[in-house]
Formats: structure tokens, C-alpha cells, sequence
RNA sequence: GCCGCUUUAGCUCAGCUGGUAGAGCAACGCAUUCGUAAUGCGUAGGUCACGUGUUCGAGUCACGUAAGCGGCACCA
């Protein structure tokens, strides 16, 4: 047992010759048979995790007693899960951060040994290593597989391995794959940035590490232009911009993801329903209206009981009966759909509605608009037979593609939403209508050209999915619009029609908010347009600006006839302003600019005796003069054609 | 929901180790009447998120609640 004295005094110069297969070769040596490689010769991952092995090195030396869970590299940097016996503050990162350089000062040896997965688990047993036993053991009984898809760590080992590897830095030891770089000089340029809690093998039931997240850089220029870009894409937030224009509230005395819409906001939520309901009108769909609360007993017929409970707010007893707040508009279009007798030839019927729902999130997980708890949705059924389904679901996306192509969002991907076959618990358990309904979504995909991903648990309870994914400003990712292929509300609801042989059949349901909610489109557009809205979404599209006190009436008129004016806004009229503050035009323009106004109409003694006004844009500046029906063509155009006009 | 942090004027934020609050912007008033991103002067505005406690004394300390933030879990 000479060895394990070797392992308890783990500290600089110590080597654990009597434990391992073979000792770790001394720093000397390394140097001797490694010299040192050039930097750029090692990939900016390796340099990652490398990185985070130097941080647990440093977090070991300044906490001894430390226990140490996964530590991967991710997109820009890396973290590491950590158990301490007090946690950690912000105020401790630093002090980490200053440990770390001082040790990559040192060029700390990144030395390798390959033991036996017995002999590994021995060593962290007596480390106290708990976590580290738990992988080690999870890794001999069930493969390196398991470890990656729980931990989400594909560093640990590689595929297939029998024996362990780990590495040693300073006074830190790992099981890990590699690769690494040869010394802690060379894991290049990094800052933590956030300490926050996370499960252990990402189960709420374990306990909760403290995992430290960085970003880490082959160079300085790197990690400086990465917090820059940070800094640049919270400038963007929607919750910070959506203040700053005055665009919605939450406040305390609603409730936890109940937001207002201000007037601002509202604006937005009118002309992007309008442009929903006049698609929809041209794709042959009908609008209906639903009410907000209903009957648990259609709530347990649409499978939403048994399934989606735990998202649905707790019942109200109305007349002794149970009544539930609506978590989807589908069940009640069903219903709707059930009320008429429905031949061959009336399909497909198609129900709209911008329905508004009420969903239990977690308080943890709301944000801003991006999750709320209720919400607004761009819905629509489509019932058809299954001859149609494939050509139904292609028009929807082709819908998609109409919209995002106006809004100019191209920074998304499509997710095919599956359900977890080995798992159906979740969903309604009916492989071959799983299989049939797979089927038609992919030959719907397939034939649409639009790439996709196929990702597994993902599915509706009732059937699987195309998700359009986006990120937030702060990297999270969100499902914006969904469209899914429903095999189970036919026979929940006996939804069917009559065939041309006189025989009844099912229907298929697509369900799809193309437009997603109010609440996560719009947060999302305020992000991607920075606040910087086009002119058919902007809450006010011209201000009028007099130069002085006796401007105002001249003002005055122009504003009305702006108003008035034959422009189709959902308003009826283009949105309009004056700005009479007892302050400089300066002062008014900047004001405007800072709203992110499209159109400022400076009015002097000229403009007010020519009938004309001196247009400045937002974004392309000073326009000149002209007349108020010139520029009430320009904003209609932009207006009609949902496009802004260049300089 | 969980871990950690935060909450002071409409907004953004100061306020050291306890001695009953301050700035800038915004608002309002007065003066100014101005040509494309901030005119000057003045006035008003705060149960220091809420509650309980410790203390002679709490914005400051402790506990609880709520809301927000960073993640994790959840995510139709």
C-alpha cells in the first residue's frame, strides 16, 4: 500500500508512482521528450477544457476540500461543477481567476496515466471524490455512453475505452479523455464570468453543484472581442429595450410572467395579428373565437389531463363543476369542427383564431416575454384527410418561409420533434399512428427542401413536430413557431367526414402557430430588429417637430393629416405625433432618434408656407423638404409593401 | 421548483464598518423661440420591495415573503 500514501499527499512534487500502472513522468522529462509545440498547434477546444482542468486546479488549491463533478468545453469557453462546502460568491471569482493565471505562469505539466477502471475508482474513493467514483463506476458497469448523453460530458472518456485515463495538473487529478496541451502556459486567454447552480448528472433529484462558467480564447483579441460581442447583444435584450420603449410591463402586483402591453407594444401585437389573419384569409382558413375557461371533462377527452396537467393551472369550482384555464385552443376547435357534418369535398377546414392560453411555467424559467404563463397564440387547425396532410403541412411551411423571409430572420434552425420511442409514457401510446404520422411530416419535410433535425422526447403528447428554433440575445434557445401532425383528436373527438364511397373516416390535425405567441415572437423581434422597428411595425412612424412656439398650429394640421390620411395601417391611418416640449428641435430629434420614431418632420416658417415638411429618417438622416402627400406615398408604400425604403 | 445573487425617486445608479437618504436623466414651472442627436435656471418627487425581529437607534444586521437576474431542472 505504498501507493496511497503517495495519493493522500497529493501536492506538488508528488508522483503516484506505487498506485498507478505506471508512474507519471517527471515535468523534466516531459519537457525533454515534448518540447514545447507551437500554440496554434492545438485545437481552441483542447485549450478549453485544458482550461478547465487549470481552473479545478486552481479551485483545489484554494478549497482543498473541493469535490469536483464534469467540467467540459462548450461554444466559447468552458465550465466546471463543483461541491463546496460553503458556496461560492461573485466576489470569489477573481480570486479563483488570479489563482489560475498564476499557474499558468508556472507551466503546469498536463501529464497522462492510464490505469484500470478498479484502480481509478480506489483512487477518487480515497480522494473523496464522490462524483468522481459515481462516473467512474457508472463508466465500468454501463460504457462511455451513458456518461456523455447524462453529463452532457464527452470528455471523460472515449468511446468503447476499458481503461481510464487521467490527467494531473498541479494538484488536480482528472479521469478524462484528453486531449490536452502539454503545459497550463499554453490553455490560452480566459474569464470567468458566472457562478450559478447546477444538478448533479443534470437530474433535479441529485444535489446541486456550483458550476462556474468562463470564456476562454486562443488569444486576448479573441476573449476581448467575445466580451464585446456580449456586451453588445445585451444592448439588444428585449426586456432591457422593451423599458426603454416602452413596449410592455411586468409588475409584481399581476403577477410572475403576466405581462402588460403598453400602448408601444400593443401596436405591434395589432399589425403582426393583422398580417396573420390576412395570410390566413388568403390560405382559406376561418376565424372562430374560443373562451378563456372550460369543462375538465373536455379537458380529460383531449388527453390534456392525462398529459399536460402539470402545465395547467389548478381548477375553479363553478356550480359544482371543475373548470380549467385553457392551455391550448385545440380542444375547443375540435369542437367546432365536430359541430358540422363534414363530406370528402369540405376538406380541408381550416380554424383560426389568435387564442389566448394560460400555461404553468416554472417561476425559475420565466423571462421577460420570451416565458410567460399567458399568452397569445397565432393558432390554426387544419382538418383534412390523409391525402391532404402532406400538401397541408407543405403550405404551412411555405407560410413560414413567407414570414420569415418578411422579417428577414435567417439565424434559425428547423427541429423534427420526436417522440421518445423507448419512453411513451409522455405521449399517447400508438406506435403505428406515431409511425404513420412520422411518415407524412417527413415527406412533407423532405419535399419542402428546408433542412431539419431530428431530435427525440421532443414530441406533443398527440402527435410529433416542426419546431422553428431561435436564440435569445443571451443564447437561449426557443421553439418561436411550432406545427405539429395530430393522429389522436380523431379519435378522441370522433373527428371525422364522410368519403366519397359513403363511408366515414378519420381526419388528420395540423396544429400551427406559424407566428408562434405575441409574447416570444415579439420579444424575439425586438432582439432581432434591435427596437429598431420597420415602419409597418413601429408604434409611432412620424413625429412632427415645430421650431417654435409658432410652428405648433402648422404642426398641428400635419399630424391630422397624417392621421387621416389613406394609409393602411391597421389603424387606418398612419401613426402619428407632435413633439410640443418646451425644448430645442435638437432636443426633439434626438428624442425620436432614441425611440427609434422612422420619420421626423422638422416644421418651420418654410414648410408651414409651402405646405411642406423637412424630413429627417432615422436611419438615413436629413431627406429634405416635401410635400405632405409625398411623404404620405412613401409610408404607404412601406406600409403595403411591409419594407422599408432605402436613403 | 432548485442553487446563488439582487431589490434605494418614473428610469439608471451612489449611499464605508448601524446614527432616520443623494446624483444624472425623466416630470413639472419660468426664461429662451432656436433649422437636424442633449438651452439655462428652478420646483416637486422616496413607508429605502414587503413583513417580523435584534438594537437606545435599521436603507445598512438576522429571519421570512414577493419580484427580478445568472444558471440548472422543466419547456406545450
Amino acid at each position: 500500500m505504498r501507493g496511497q500514501r503517495g495519493f493522500n499527499s497529493l501536492n506538488r512534487n508528488c508522483c503516484f508512482a506505487g498506485f498507478l500502472a505506471r508512474p507519471f513522468r517527471e515535468p523534466f522529462k516531459l519537457k525533454k521528450t515534448n518540447p514545447v509545440m507551437s500554440q496554434d498547434a492545438f485545437p481552441v477546444e483542447t485549450r478549453r477544457h485544458s482550461a478547465a482542468h487549470l481552473m479545478a486546479a486552481a479551485i483545489k488549491d484554494l478549497y482543498p476540500t473541493a469535490k469536483f463533478g464534469v467540467g467540459p468545453a462548450t461554444e466559447t469557453g468552458f465550465f466546471y461543477d463543483i461541491a463546496l462546502d460553503e458556496p461560492l460568491t461573485p466576489e470569489d471569482l477573481p480570486k479563483i481567476e488570479k489563482r489560475m493565471k498564476e499557474l499558468r505562469k508556472k507551466k503546469k505539466y498536463f501529464q497522462r496515466e492510464e490505469v484500470s477502471a478498479d484502480e481509478a475508482i480506489e483512487y477518487m474513493k480515497k480522494e473523496g471524490q464522490d462524483f468522481k467514483v459515481e462516473l467512474l463506476e457508472l463508466l465500468r458497469d454501463k460504457g462511455s455512453t451513458a456518461i456523455a448523453k447524462e453529463t452532457g460530458d464527452e470528455s471523460v472518456v472515449g468511446e468503447g475505452e476499458t481503461t481510464i485515463s487521467f490527467y494531473r495538473t498541479g494538484d488536480f487529478v482528472d479521469l478524462c479523455r484528453g486531449p490536452h496541451v502539454d503545459h497550463s502556459g499554453q490553455v490560452g486567454h480566459f474569464k470567468l464570468r458566472s457562478i450559478a447552480g447546477a444538478y448533479w448528472r443534470g437530474d433535479a433529484k441529485n444535489a446541486q453543484l456550483q458550476r462556474i462558467h468562463a470564456l476562454a480564447f486562443e488569444t486576448k483579441e479573441e476573449l476581448d472581442a467575445e466580451l464585446l460581442r456580449l456586451e453588445e447583444q445585451a444592448k439588444r435584450d428585449h426586456r432591457k429595450i422593451g423599458k426603454e420603449l416602452n413596449l410592455y410591463t411586468l409588475v409584481e402586483e399581476v403577477g410572475s410572467g403576466l405581462p402588460l402591453w403598453l400602448p408601444n407594444g400593443n401596436v405591434i401585437r395589432d399589425e403582426l395579428e393583422r398580417l396573420g389573419k390576412t395570410e390566413e384569409h388568403k390560405g382559406g382558413y376561418k376565424r372562430v373565437t374560443t373562451p378563456q375557461i372550460t369543462k375538465g371533462d373536455l379537458y380529460h377527452r383531449s388527453g390534456h389531463l392525462p398529459y399536460y396537467a402539470e402545465d395547467m393551472y389548478a381548477p375553479m369550482k363553478i356550480d359544482e363543476t371543475d373548470y380549467y384555464l385553457k392551455p391550448m385552443n385545440c380542444p375547443h376547435h375540435h369542437m367546432i369542427y365536430a359541430h358540422d357534418q363534414w363530406s370528402y369535398r369540405d376538406l380541408p377546414v381550416r380554424l383560426a383564431e389568435y387564442g389566448n392560453c394560460y400555461r404553468y411555467e416554472a417561476s425559475g424559467g420565466l423571462s421577460g416575454l420570451m416565458r410567460v404563463r399567458g399568452f397569445c397564440m397565432n393558432d390554426a387547425h387544419i382538418y383534412c384527410r390523409e391525402d391532404q396532410a402532406k400538401d397541408e403541412f407543405l403550405s404551412v411551411m411555405h407560410l413560414h418561409a413567407k414570414y420569415y423571409r418578411m422579417f428577414g430572420i435567417d439565424n434559425f434552425w428547423m427541429r423534427l420533434s420526436l417522440p421518445d420511442m423507448e419512453n411513451l409514457d409522455k405521449y399517447v401510446d400508438d406506435a403505428a399512428g406515431w409511425k404513420r404520422a412520422l411518415d407524412i411530416l417527413k415527406e412533407a419535410m423532405d419535399e419542402s427542401g428546408y433542412p431539419y433535425k431530428e431530435v427525440e422526447g421532443e414530441a406533443a403528447f398527440y402527435g410529433p413536430k416542426v419546431d422553428f428554433m431561435v436564440k435569445s440575445v443571451v443564447g437561449t434557445e426557443y421553439a418561436i413557431s411550432t406545427n405539429q401532425l395530430d393522429f389522436v383528436a380523431t379519435k378522441n373527438f370522433n373527428l371525422g367526414y364522410t368519403d366519397a364511397d359513403g363511408e366515414k373516416k378519420p381526419v388528420y390535425v395540423i396544429h400551427r402557430a406559424p407566428l408562434g405567441t405575441h409574447e416570444r415572437f415579439i420579444a424575439f423581434l425586438i432582439e432581432h430588429y434591435a427596437g429598431k422597428f420597420p415602419t409597418w411595425l413601429s408604434p409611432v412612424q412620424a413625429v412632427v417637430i415645430p421650431i417654435a412656439d409658432r410652428h405648433e398650429d402648422y404642426a398641428a394640421e400635419v399630424k391630422k393629416k397624417l392621421l387621416f390620411s389613406d394609409v393602411d395601417t391597421v389603424h387606418g391611418g398612419i401613426r402619428a405625433e407632435t413633439d410640443f416640449a418646451s425644448e430645442r428641435m435638437q432636443k426633439k430629434i434626438r428624442n425620436a432618434q432614441t425611440k427609434q420614431i422612422p420619420y421626423m418632420l422638422v416644421v418651420g416658417d418654410a414648410e408651414a408656407e409651402n405646405g411642406e415638411v423637412a424630413v429627417r429618417h432615422r436611419d438615413h438622416g436629413d431627406l429634405g423638404t416635401m410635400t405632405i402627400d409625398a411623404l404620405i406615398e412613401r409610408i404607404a408604400k412601406e406600409q403595403r409593401t411591409r419594407t422599408d425604403e432605402g436613403a
